[in-house]
DNA sequence: AATACATATGATATTATTTTCATATGATAT
DNA sequence: ATATCATATGAAAATAATATCATATGTATT
């Protein structure tokens, strides 16, 4: 008996899948798993604003997803979490199978 | 190297992240992890209404997360996909880990 | 076949998220 | 100390998600 889950566990949740839910955040993520980068240059790597990357990227920092760390002029962004790749990972091999057309047993 | 993800895969992990970043659907799923329940008794424990239930089964199902078979006056859903469960578990533990405000390596 | 019960559906209203734009801040170089 | 480059921030505008309400559909009961 599994159900029944705490209203601050809950609200913990729902931030961490609100965080993944968003297909830019999802691609940071994964872009910063290879390596640490700067804003210019995951701006760039994504193609969008300056502005619109550094506003995903206070919110996965708010939420302790990545951490950054200035360098000269820039700063650069790394992971903060090894744990959300095992999540974000689990939730690309399943969207793999749907992508390719795989049924599980019904 | 493990960035650079398909638009339909990240279409696709967008699409379920975002059934999961809902507290509502997070309890649908945990509920039905016990065993089948149908509408009226899943809008009863969550205290929603019907029609709310109902919208937001239906997305669940869309998206083949449940599957659902009528008995007589009312339908039944269960869950269609074990995966899921998976990453709904590993959210929650590590919603878990933040809540009890255990820190990771930094 | 009329009524009641369980669920679904469509439209609208409400609320939340995301982008954009303008500007601010902080660091380096001249 | 001024200019320039990189990033951040606040507010407004644009877009998306959710709840609500009214009603429709499908099944069972009389």
């Amino acid at each position: 008996m599994n159900n029944k889950i705490s209203t601050k566990k809950l609200a913990e949740v729902h931030e961490l899948f609100k965080l993944l839910s968003n297909p830019t955040r999802i691609q940071m993520l994964v872009l910063l798993e290879d390596h640490p980068m700067n804003v210019g240059q995951i701006s760039d790597e994504l193609k969008i604003e300056q502005s619109a990357a550094s506003h995903q990227l206070a919110m996965l920092k708010k939420h302790q997803l990545v951490s950054n760390v200035r360098d000269g002029k820039s700063i650069y962004y790394q992971l903060d979490d090894p744990h959300i790749m095992d999540i974000v990972n689990e939730g690309l091999a399943h969207s793999d199978h749907v992508v390719r057309g795989v049924k599980h047993g019904n």
